[in-house]
DNA sequence: GTCCAGGGAATCA
DNA sequence: TGATTCCATGGA
C-alpha cells in the first residue's frame, strides 16, 4: 500500500490532545514529536500539527485517506455552532467547552466500539488499552508502515474460535465470557450490525444492543454516541459523569446514592438533543482539569 | 493492605 | 422497578 498525505487547513474545533484523550478511543497513541499514530479499520494514520494545520499522513487499504478522514474525524458537522450553543447553558457548561474545545466525536467502527466499551467496564483507560492492544497484536491483521508494526482490530470472523480461557489469558478478567457470548451473538446473526447501522430508530437500536452480553446502559449509550451510529442525544453515565453532575447540579451529600433517572432527567432538560456532546466536556472536564 | 477504574449480571425484596 | 453484591486485574 502506498503511503498517503492530507492536510487540513486551519481547522476551528481540532485539538489532537483534547480528541484522543477524552475518553471516547483507545487506539491513538502520542508520539515523541507530540504527533498521535493510530489504527482504526485497516488504516494506519499519524496526525502532526503543523503551525494551524494537520498533517494526516498514513496507509490506507481501498480509498482515498482524506475521505476516510472526513468521516472519521465527523468534519461535516459544525463543532462552533453546537459549542456555542451548549455554552448558553450555563457558566459549567461554558468552563468545561473551553477546556475541551478542541474535542471531535469520532466516527468509530460499530463493532470496535462495542468490545472496546464491554472491555470498559468497571476498569481503567491505561488498562482497557493494553487489553485492546494485545487482543489486536493476537488476533488482528498485521499492517507495517514507516518501519512499524501495527494490528487491525480483530473482526467478528477472526475471533470465531478462540476460547474464554485465551481471553482471561489476555487479561480481560471477568468480562472474557461477555465478550466471547458477544462475538458468538453477532456471528451467529443474532444481532446483525448492518441492520443497526440502517435503524434509524434510537429506542430500537439501543435496544438491540442491550441484548448483547456486556452490554448495559452505560457501554449502549457509549456505542451509540461514540460509534459512527452517532446519536448525540444520548448521556453515558459513569461515575466520573455522575460525580460531576452531582457536584454541579444535585449536590447530594453522598454521591454514589445519586438515582440515575434523576441524572437522565437532568440532563435531557439542560442539554436535550446535545447531551452526548455536553456529556463528553463535562467528563474530560471532571477528569483531567 | 486498601481503594479505585468510562458497569453488568445475578439475586432478592 | 430498585438496591446489593460479586466479578479480575493492575496501578496508586
Amino acid at each position: 500500500m502506498k503511503e498517503q498525505q492530507y492536510i487540513l487547513k486551519k481547522p476551528q474545533t481540532f485539538d489532537l490532545r483534547d480528541i484522543f484523550e477524552c475518553g471516547q478511543c483507545f487506539r491513538w497513541n502520542e508520539q515523541e514529536d507530540g504527533s498521535y499514530t493510530g489504527v482504526w479499520q485497516e488504516n494506519v494514520v499519524n496526525v502532526k500539527k503543523e503551525g494551524q494545520d494537520y498533517i494526516f499522513s498514513g496507509i490506507c487499504k481501498n480509498g482515498n485517506l482524506e475521505e476516510k478522514i472526513q468521516k472519521y474525524f465527523d468534519l461535516d458537522r459544525n463543532y462552533e455552532e453546537i459549542k456555542q450553543s451548549l455554552s448558553k447553558i450555563d457558566n459549567y457548561m461554558k468552563d468545561s467547552i473551553q477546556y475541551g474545545k478542541g474535542i471531535r466525536i469520532l466516527n468509530q467502527d460499530l463493532w470496535e466500539t462495542i468490545i472496546s466499551f464491554i472491555i470498559s467496564a468497571n476498569n481503567n483507560i491505561p488498562r482497557i488499552k493494553g487489553i485492546i492492544e494485545r487482543l489486536s497484536k493476537t488476533y488482528g491483521k498485521k499492517i507495517e508502515w514507516n518501519g512499524k508494526i501495527y494490528y487491525t482490530f480483530p473482526t467478528p470472523e477472526e475471533l470465531k474460535d478462540v476460547t474464554v480461557k485465551e481471553y482471561r489469558e489476555l487479561g480481560l478478567g471477568f468480562r472474557d465470557i461477555r465478550m466471547y457470548e458477544t462475538t458468538k451473538m453477532i456471528l451467529e446473526g443474532k444481532v446483525n450490525l448492518q441492520d443497526l447501522e440502517k435503524n434509524q430508530n434510537t429506542i430500537e437500536v439501543r435496544n438491540k444492543l442491550l441484548t448483547l452480553s456486556g452490554v448495559g446502559p452505560k457501554v449502549a449509550d457509549c456505542i451509540l454516541l461514540f460509534s459512527d451510529l452517532k446519536r448525540l442525544e444520548v448521556f453515558p453515565i459513569d461515575v466520573w459523569v455522575r460525580r460531576v453532575m452531582n457536584d454541579l447540579y444535585i449536590q447530594n451529600k453522598d454521591e454514589t446514592k445519586v438515582n440515575k433517572k434523576q441524572i437522565e432527567a437532568l440532563a435531557q432538560e439542560k442539554f436535550g438533543n446535545l447531551a452526548g456532546l455536553a456529556q463528553q466536556y463535562l467528563f474530560y472536564w471532571r477528569r483531567e482539569a
